[in-house]
DNA sequence: ACGGCGCGTTCACATCTTCTTCACGTCGGG
DNA sequence: CCCGACGTGAAGAAGATGTGAACGCGCCGT
């Protein structure tokens, strides 16, 4: 079979093939259910930038985010508990409250120099 | 206030998307919350004007600053907090008393000649 | 047909952030 | 010395997001 060069993302130690609906961790596969799998996609199209819930939901589900629905949200954690399981210590995805979610590798436990001034 | 519109506005090493929310310090995201975004975006806008408390309030709260609202000082004083963490010696937010303020980047040294030079 | 499963959706509650307002400290001018 | 203007930290309420669990559904092997 060939590996098409398709679609082929690569973000940090990830690497998302669109095509076949694979996700490699540092060459290990993930497992991840189809909308799992398209919410990261939706956001790996978008890395580095952030990507409204309006946006993501039509994305990944295609259709209209209703008032109240946290599905985003829910999938969000969920795709980061497979992240953090596959790449511990690693952070992918960042919330920006009030705008959206941000996907970017960066180490977990960071130095704490800008954004935490509590 | 308002958050769309297909800008990007660059301040010294601070790039700043304005329809998406986000500001990079020298590449780097900064966590910046709904309101701290909007006074940032108003700053610049106008950057290297002073621009007054009134108006500051009017562009990133959107109504009328009522007489004894502190709300755009308390905001600066944290925007100039996050803007500090991640660009350290450096000066963005300028008070010029009576007046308001004024975004203009400049080393945050002792020097303070005549106008930052513009 | 039955029971187990994975999946997606929705809830309810836990936590964390953000916003506003207050209180007090500092500085400079009159 | 008094006062207006601004800096700064904190308290409380409101709002946004994180999280575990319940439910219903379609799929699959038996």
């Amino acid at each position: 079979m060939e590996t098409g060069h398709g679609e082929l993302v690569r973000i940090g130690d990830l690497e998302i093939r669109a095509r076949e609906g694979l996700v490699l961790a540092s060459g290990r596969a993930l497992t991840l259910s189809v909308r799992e799998f398209d919410l990261l996609v939706a956001l790996a199209r978008n890395a580095g930038r952030i990507v409204s819930r309006e946006e993501l939901y039509r994305l990944a589900w295609g259709g209209t985010l209703r008032h109240g629905d946290r599905s985003c949200d829910v999938y969000v954690h969920k795709l980061r508990a497979k992240l953090e399981g596959a790449l511990p210590g690693m952070q992918f995805i960042h919330t920006h409250v009030g705008f959206g979610y941000r996907l970017d590798p960066a180490p977990s436990h960071p130095f704490h120099t800008a954004a935490t001034g509590r």
